[in-house]
DNA sequence: GCACACACGTGACCC
DNA sequence: TGGGTCACGTGTGTG
């Protein structure tokens, strides 16, 4: 058995390249491929030979097909789970379940800090609420374009006389936890310099900007003033 | 080269139960092994035969700490996504991908109207903010008990005699689209009977109560009413 | 018997 | 050169 098992490995090198015609030629030259040893080593359990190779044949096809369809999933998860490209297939399974329980984790924390983090790319919230101004929608879009992160979304709205701005944020790749804060930081200092621009702190007490997992909630700043 | 095939293979089984042992009895019994065939058939083309035996019997023992790995991995994603016991390789990896490719769409939407969809289970966001009294809580738990959810985190904050309450709630398991409205829609009744019972709506006008994407944010009630 | 899925050892290839 | 991964055919078990 061991012989067969070294003459089909060999010629299904070909049957690869040639598709079914294959399966003729290795009808044609079953024999040849059992002749090097003499006696019917072990084959000699089952039907004719032919039979047996025809067996063998779809046998091996089916489990190639079998080995396909795991690597095609295995590639789209690569796609799916970033810088996992050149990955050895033990790696690449070890990145999805981080990945999975990276996306997991924040699934069940929903809004809890305003901040979601996807594999080294952060999604920033922010939320800002003030007096309203004439330029202020064009402040704050100047404000956010110079800011390294793009804007997914963006809510406003107005309500006697004050605004109310939401914007989900993220960045444009991946970042380090060091830059992480370094751009959260920066973002919630230039939303505070939107802020002062409305007008000084004496005259707009009421204003608030929640940025990252510290937030000044328009509930709070509300109700302390009324 | 087909026989020494064979014969490691009833070999291996035993060296993974003795580990290390299997290498010397290998090594003494190498001769044995390959002793059927007369002539060294193939073999001659590498080195010693009891040196060709030992590497393939590191190779043999690397690729099977290989597939292990892969196994290892293969199980534990298993137990990170529903319902994949019993299910076939090539399947598990299909449902990560579905899994994941959810989970990743959800992530870039995040609050966006305080409900998380996962896989068929519901992640749903309410939060409540009125006038405190006294068993306000009690309330409110057996209201949150009565519901067909578990909630999975929950957030109070008192101030001024106001009180702000933050539940995130799960389905117990898969729910279909008409079953989540309909969940939906007797949380937010339920909660409104609970601020129905604070007091009097003119008595209360700044009461507010988001739920699904409907929501009396705090701000718009609490700015009407100031 | 047939179809399917899995684990295994092995040749080829790459550092 | 070894130590690693990969694809392949095959043996084997399950329905």
């Amino acid at each position: 058995m061991g012989e067969t098992s070294f003459g089909f490995s060999s010629f299904n090198g070909f049957s690869q390249s040639f598709g079914f015609n294959a399966l003729v030629l290795d009808g044609g030259k079953g024999e040849l491929v059992r002749a090097p040893v003499g006696p019917p080593v072990v084959a000699g359990k089952k039907g004719t030979p032919a039979a047996v190779a025809a067996a063998l044949k779809s046998h091996s096809e089916a489990e190639r097909r079998r080995r396909e369809r795991i690597n095609s999933h295995l590639t789209t998860l690569r796609s799916l789970v970033p810088c996992s490209d050149k990955m050895d297939k033990a790696s690449l399974l070890a990145k999805v379940i981080t990945h999975v329980k990276d996306l997991k984790r924040h699934a069940t924390e929903p809004d809890e800090d305003g901040m979601h983090v996807n594999n080294g790319i952060f999604l920033i919230r922010a939320s800002l609420c003030c007096e309203d101004r004439p330029d202020l929608l064009e402040d704050l879009k100047q404000t956010l374009a110079n800011l390294p992160l793009k804007t997914l979304r963006a809510e406003i709205s107005t309500l006697g006389g004050r605004v109310r701005n939401m914007f989900v944020m993220a960045t444009e790749g991946k970042v380090t936890e060091i830059e992480r804060h370094l751009i959260v930081s920066s973002a919630h200092q230039a939303l505070k310099s939107v802020l002062d621009r409305v007008a000084s702190p004496e005259f707009s007490p009421r204003s608030s900007l929640s940025c990252k997992r510290r937030r000044i909630s328009s509930f709070d700043s509300l109700s302390s003033s009324s």
